[in-house]
DNA sequence: CTGAAAGCGCTTACAG
DNA sequence: CTGAAAGCGCTTACAG
């Protein structure tokens, strides 16, 4: 059996040093961002020699040390939302630029998931972290922030917990929502939203839903459901509303508080053979198949790009600010209407 | 400014050995899954030290001193392909019941950043990696093997590097498609991929259709496009296609090599009036709204989550294989058919 | 069953 | 501008 001469195992700051025939000190400072403070001699062999031996800093080693790990943490609570898929991709691209790396975790919804990961992000020294709240994780992330990582929560506010907030206008959402489809001439609306306990920005569009009926016009009325298991009482809701005598003669409208529930009342919808647009579709979301599902399907299109790169920068702001004096903000976007068939009447 | 007790920085091993009247060395062996190695007495001690100091094992600390990081990393090609979501999702919950996590990266089919991934990967010493490979990453992939860490393909071999695959069955793929698209009455077809050269997955059921056209005594075409900047030249080969004079009386039907490409398929046929059905579609992966366009799309579904959770099971056991003996294997999967209205003819 | 000690690969005062 | 040394929080022979 022989041995053959193995690919080196990762070269390690001592053999650079050594190499280059200065200190693990010089190499350290060279790859830590402190290259100007030497010389340009010294910068040279050391960039030679690395190149040389394919040298790369251990993350670990420098997050053991409280370096820089140039990691991004990103706690999101459903990863299957297509608002999470870009928003995430969004932040990525921001990262990338900056020369970070972005640790997605997924939490499903799940309280104790969350916890877990946010302990796990913590064990790798992450430099920020992005929420996407699931539970009331306040206790993690104020030891996050104690030992001075900038936290922005996505989406979600949390009560008990103050930080920088990149989300929806949900408010203006649900207004332009309620304009339009007061426009176009429905009369009688139902709301479909996610279980709203968990979720902030649920329960402001369901406020704001019910705030803002009158001053449209409007009558509606609002069921919240568990997409998992309650698919059964969707059915029966949008029966219900369908079917509904009182305003038999008002033009009646479907508002989808996000996009996987404006999938599930489609399906219902198709399924029933409902002519969309007679029945009136609209979603908060914008969803790449929206234009394919019969006359297309209005949406209320979340800037997720934006969003992600917003979460981004104001991390990055947020760890320039050393005196922490910086108050924390509440970035909210404007939601853009894609005016399409489903809510455009076609009876007189 | 008065300084208050603020929160206990995290607690380290050496906290919590002098808190239980141990050695660091017991407290570590307890958390190093060694635990029924000490006596009853002391793993009691330890576990309640441990609880009351909120003491969690630095995976840094653990990282650097070559121990377990409980970390499998995944990095994958187009993480806005709903086939990734999903697989993401099943390897994620296989990682739960395995106690480990889940580090997911994603490349945007770029080879650089599929090497950067890599290098970050590599240094913070996940114990097994699944990739979902752009580029020709083999360098790094032995590199990280020689160091022992287990490795799994996902979806795409590498012609350069040798380890276990979890996919899709190609062939199998395309063959059940040629059957039931010739089933349903269809004599020529178009087969629409994006590019191949990155993704064998694209190359195996290219040359699988070119192949079994004619045991299905079908004819056929095939055109490769990327879906980012020439949208144009789908638009164009559809057209082409459709008006294809040679075979105006053969019933046609368009087959989508994945999920995106049906997408951008259905949008033209959607766009050009197609009516779905007369003209065939067919796509390979299943789609969340596939059966609310038209009359439904009929696809191929790949089963995501199983495929997600055989990566993983693929790595754990590769791990237990210390001497190396274990073979590498290829676990391939059948496809299912959902037959849908969009491989219905009307037409006599 | 238990522990003292060395060391993983870095960073960071401190000193020159 | 440069470096020697201590130390980050762990794990792992080694010894008992």
């Amino acid at each position: 059996m022989t041995v053959d001469a193995s690919i080196p195992p990762q070269a390690t700051i001592r053999q650079v040093a050594a190499d280059a025939g200065v200190s693990k000190t010089s190499v350290s400072r060279y790859f830590g961002g402190e290259r100007e403070r030497l010389s340009v001699g010294m910068q040279q062999r050391i960039q030679a020699s690395a190149e040389r031996l394919g040298y790369r800093p251990n993350q670990m080693a420098r997050g053991l040390k409280g370096g820089h790990s140039r990691l991004i943490g990103m706690v999101m609570a459903d990863i299957r939302n297509p608002f999470s898929i870009d928003v995430m991709h969004g932040a990525e691209q921001a990262c990338r630029e900056h020369g970070l790396s972005l640790v997605v975790c997924n939490t499903d919804n799940d309280p104790a998931q969350e916890r877990e990961h946010l302990a796990l992000l913590t064990s790798y020294r992450v430099e920020g972290l992005i929420i996407n709240a699931a539970g009331h994780p306040s206790r993690e992330l104020s030891a996050l922030a104690d030992r001075g990582t900038p936290l922005v929560l996505l989406d979600r506010t949390l009560s008990d917990y103050d930080a920088d907030v990149v989300a929806l206008d949900n408010r203006q959402a649900i207004d332009a929502a309620l304009n339009h489809l007061q426009t176009q001439g429905y009369r009688h609306l139902l709301y479909v939203s996610e279980p709203p306990s968990q979720a902030s920005s649920r329960q402001t569009r369901l406020e704001r839903f019910h705030q803002q009926l009158e001053t449209h016009q409007l009558s509606g009325t609002t069921v919240t459901l568990d997409l998992i298991d309650e698919t059964q009482r969707l059915d029966n809701a949008i029966d219900d509303f369908l079917a509904d005598a009182t305003h038999s003669d008002s033009p009646k409208a479907i508002l989808c508080g996000n996009g996987n529930i404006t999938l599930a009342v489609a399906r219902t919808l198709v399924r029933h053979g409902v002519e969309l647009g007679n029945v009136g579709l609209m979603g908060i979301d914008e969803l790449p198949w929206a234009e394919l599902v019969g006359p297309g399907i209005t949406t209320l299109a979340q800037p997720t790009d934006l969003i992600g790169r917003a979460a981004i920068d104001t991390l990055l702001q947020r760890r320039e600010d050393k005196d922490g004096t910086l108050p924390s903000r509440h970035i909210l976007y404007h939601g853009r209407l894609n005016a399409r068939g489903s809510t455009q009447r076609h009876e007189r």
